[in-house]
DNA sequence: AGAAAAATTATACGATCTTATAACAAGCAG
DNA sequence: CTGCTTGTTATAAGATCGTATAATTTTTCT
């Protein structure tokens, strides 16, 4: 999953020393840890759910699966999450803003022209860090869950709002810039934004079916309608 | 789940005589039981699948809670299909013809003409039988167990394929009728069904993104722009 | 230095899951 | 009516899961 190689860093490997000198010391020893903030525990802890849904899907999101992949005991994520719905959350959350800011940043770094920046936009979304199976592995897990908990069901109502706010933005400028009209801008936004997103779900599971390229061409050809006035 | 009610059936209440009766006759007194040919309890199974997965997620798909729900014993499950997830393909091949099924009811109900027949098709597909999040709920558990199992994938393929099929025929045959051009017919056919799909998935996640009417008229703005040579 | 606070380990408990196996019963063939 | 096939129940074995609780170590603060 290339959107989590930025996000990955060297852990702690639990080390066997205990076992070890329980031999020698006495029956009483214990893992020697090293005490975070809670703050970086927490995303220690976030990132490997990630890692273990990508893995194992469902069955990923498990106390103590997740527990050794971060490499610390199960304890230690009651304590700081109450309940796995929590952390889960919590990793949906760092997912979904990951993946924003990355095609953000490519929108940024084009030109400042409303056309560049749409490109961009659209670009990063067929990028190969987005043409990943394992993303969509991830995201169903989440979708899943946003269907039955309301925590989680907040947060994709908030993460859903900013992208098409972003979206939004983007077909705004280049609609003001050149000079053609759009009957209702959010409904809009909102299609292109499906438009994108289903033409990612079907790559994902069926990655046989088009090339990123004619995505990228597919979702140009959207603009084309939007500048000849289909959503007048 | 509006989709299922046509498949519901009365279903067994399994007794708790052989409790009861236990205490008078004896202890070794067991539940009687209908035999049934394998096709029939295969669907039987099946649907009663499809019915825990609407009620508990991922969590649905369970040996115990569909052999519960269908009323019959755990082995049968193993005894017919061998392990679950055979089990749950065959749900998911049960679930993907009846949906196409009743899109292309609609479809053929409809006045014959190549633009009555695309409203029909874009009617159906958020006619409230699709805009239920149960029906998502089911998805997504379809949807993760295809990006890990190549019988998923395979059933997945074909159900796609068919799909984009029937689109495509739809699309050109309108283009033929009006006298516009489109330059690749199947990709534009994939393009349109991704928009649908997109739309339908963020409706399910949100529900208060926009209404279905707007659903249908964003589907129906992109044909606009068909028209308008935004695909030539 | 020493005590208080917080992070972390360690362990246990009860529930549920998958799979395997043996016993039983329903229906069909003769 | 009898016996065979197999659909079906019943039960057990072993793994895993979520959460609660107590013990211990690290860090911080005075």
């Amino acid at each position: 999953m290339m959107l989590m190689d930025d996000l990955e860093q060297a852990r702690l490997t639990r080390e066997g020393i205990s076992i070890v000198t329980t031999a020698k010391t006495g029956p009483k020893t214990r893992a020697r840890f090293r005490r975070e903030a809670p703050e970086d525990r927490r995303r220690q802890l976030g990132e490997a759910a990630l890692r273990c849904i990508v893995k194992h899907g469902n069955a990923g999101v498990s106390v103590r699966q997740i527990a050794a992949e971060a490499g610390v005991t199960q304890g230690l994520i009651t304590h700081h999450f109450g309940e796995i719905n929590e952390l889960v959350a919590y990793a949906f959350d760092i997912m979904s803003e990951g993946i924003l800011q990355s095609i953000l940043k490519a929108v940024n770094e084009a030109e400042p022209t409303p056309k560049a920046r749409l490109d961009a936009f659209i670009a990063a979304s067929f990028s190969p860090i987005m043409m990943d199976r394992d993303v969509l592995g991830v995201w169903v897990v989440f979708w899943s869950l946003i269907l039955h908990s309301p925590r989680m069901s907040a947060s994709q109502r908030q993460e859903y709002g900013d992208y098409v706010r972003t979206v939004e933005g983007l077909i705004g400028d280049l609609a003001r810039e050149e000079g053609f009209a759009v009957a209702d801008l959010r409904l809009a936004a909102i299609a292109f934004t499906a438009l994108m997103d289903g033409l990612w779900l079907a790559w994902c599971l069926n990655p046989d079916a088009f090339r990123p390229e004619e995505g990228v061409r597919l979702c140009n050809n959207w603009i084309e309608g939007l500048r000849r006035g289909a959503h007048g």
